[in-house]
DNA sequence: AGCATGATGGACGAAATAGTCCAAAGACTT
DNA sequence: AAGTCTTTGGACTATTTCGTCCATCATGCT
C-alpha cells in the first residue's frame, strides 16, 4: 500500500499569504504567553495582537493546545539559536564569562521580569501537557549540551584539569541559571541571578589549570 | 478617636466550625494549585475537593485571588517551618548534606514531578499578582537566611574560613536547589537536581578549613 | 427558650473563553 | 477564464468559570 511515511503531517498547502499569517500568531503567541503566562492569554488575546480572526487561529491550529505547542516549539528554536550563537566557540573561561554577562544585561533590561523565556514556560506545562513536558526536556538537554561541549573543548585544550567533569559542570551553570532567573523573577531584582551565576563560574574556575 | 489598629482585619466572628471549614479550604486550594498550577484550579475543583460549597468559599475569601494569596501565605508558612526545623541547627557541613539528602529524597517521591512547592507558586505568580510576589519574595529571603545563618555558624565556629561570605553561598544554594527543581521537574528525573546541589555544596566544601 | 449571628447548600445569573460555521474573497492550476 | 482549494471576517454557539443570592440550619449568648 502506497502510503505517506508515519510522521507525515496532516497535510494542507499552505500559500506563502497562510505561512505568513500562521507565523504571526505563532510570534504573538509567543511573546503573550510570555509575559502573562501560558494560561493567563487567551485565544482572544492571541486573536487581537496578532491582527487575525478566530477562524485563521482554528485554521492553523486545532485546538489552544495546538498552538502553544507550536509556542513551546518557536520559543526553543529562539532560545537554542541565541545560546547556540553564545556557546559554539566557547573555548576559554573568559568566554564562559562572556556568556554570563550577555544573560545577566539581557535579563536586567526587565528587572528580572518574566524570568527564562524557558524556564517560565517549563515551570507552566511541565506538570500539564505532556507533550510540551517533552520538548522543554529536550531543549534544556540540547542548551546545557551547548554549554558541555564548551567545557569539554575547555578541558581538551588543558584549561580545564583531567579531571572535571563537563557534563556535571554544564548541569550546574544550566541549575544555577533556572534558579538564578526565578529568583531575580520573584525579588524583581537581577542580583540573585548575578550571584548564582558568579558562584558556578567560581566552581568551574576551581577546575582551571595554572 | 478609639479605633482598631490599622491592620485589622475586617473584624468578623469565627466559629470554630467555620475556621475549620476555612482551614479545609486552603488546604485543599493548597493541594491542587501544586499539583495543577494555579490557574489551572477552578473553585468548582476546590469547592469539591475540599467538600464544601459556594457560599463557604464566598464566605471566607472575597474571591480567587484572595484565596490564591491565603494559599501562599500557607504555603510558605508550611515551607519555612520544615525549613526552620532542618536548618535551624546546622552548624556543620554533614549538617548541609543532610539536608541536601531530606530534600532530593522528598523531591524524588513524585520523580520530581510538581517541582519545589514554593517556586512553583512564584514561577506561576511572580508576573500576574503583585502582592503575592512580595509575598513569595519575602518566603524566599527568609528561607535563604536560615542557610544563611547556618553557614555564618559554620564560620564563626572556624568550620568554614574567615573570607567565606554566607550571603553569597546562600544565594548560590537556593539557586541551585531552585534551578535544580525545575530541571528535574521537567526531566521528570531527579537527578539534575542531585547534581545540582551537590555541585552547590562542592563549592562551599572549597571553603571548608583543615 | 429564644434571638442574633455565623455557616451551609445549591440554584441561579453573569462573564469570559473556547470552539464552530459559512459566505465571500484571494490565489493557484490547467 | 473557469474551477478548485486556501484564506479570511466575524457572527454565533457551547462550555467553563466566576460570583451572587437566599432560604435553611447550626451555634453561641443571655
Amino acid at each position: 500500500m502506497v502510503s505517506r511515511p508515519e510522521n507525515a503531517q496532516p497535510e494542507r498547502r499552505l500559500t506563502p499569504r497562510g505561512a505568513s499569517t500562521r507565523a504571526r500568531i505563532v510570534s504573538a503567541a509567543v511573546e503573550l504567553m510570555y509575559v502573562k503566562g501560558v494560561n493567563a492569554t487567551t485565544l482572544d488575546d492571541v486573536r487581537a495582537a496578532s491582527n487575525t480572526s478566530k477562524s485563521q487561529l482554528y485554521n492553523h491550529f486545532a485546538d489552544k493546545e495546538e498552538l502553544v505547542r507550536a509556542v513551546v516549539a518557536e520559543r526553543s528554536a529562539q532560545v537554542l539559536e541565541r545560546e547556540r550563537a553564545n556557546l559554539e566557540r566557547l573555548k576559554s573561561f573568559r568566554g564562559l564569562i562572556r556568556w554570563r554577562d550577555a544573560l545577566v544585561r539581557r535579563n536586567a533590561l526587565q528587572n528580572g521580569a518574566y524570568g527564562c523565556a524557558l524556564g517560565s514556560l517549563a515551570g507552566e506545562l511541565a506538570d500539564q501537557d505532556e507533550q510540551a513536558r517533552v520538548t522543554l526536556a529536550e531543549s534544556f538537554a540540547q542548551w546545557q549540551g551547548l554549554l558541555a561541549a564548551g567545557l569539554r573543548r575547555m578541558k581538551e585544550n588543558g584549561v580545564l584539569r583531567p579531571d572535571a567533569d563537563p557534563e556535571r559542570l554544564a548541569t550546574g551553570l544550566m541549575a544555577a541559571l533556572q534558579g538564578g532567573y526565578l529568583l531575580a523573577e520573584t525579588a524583581h531584582d537581577i542580583e540573585p541571578m548575578a550571584v548564582a551565576l558568579d558562584l558556578a563560574l567560581d566552581h568551574v574556575k576551581s577546575f582551571l589549570t595554572t
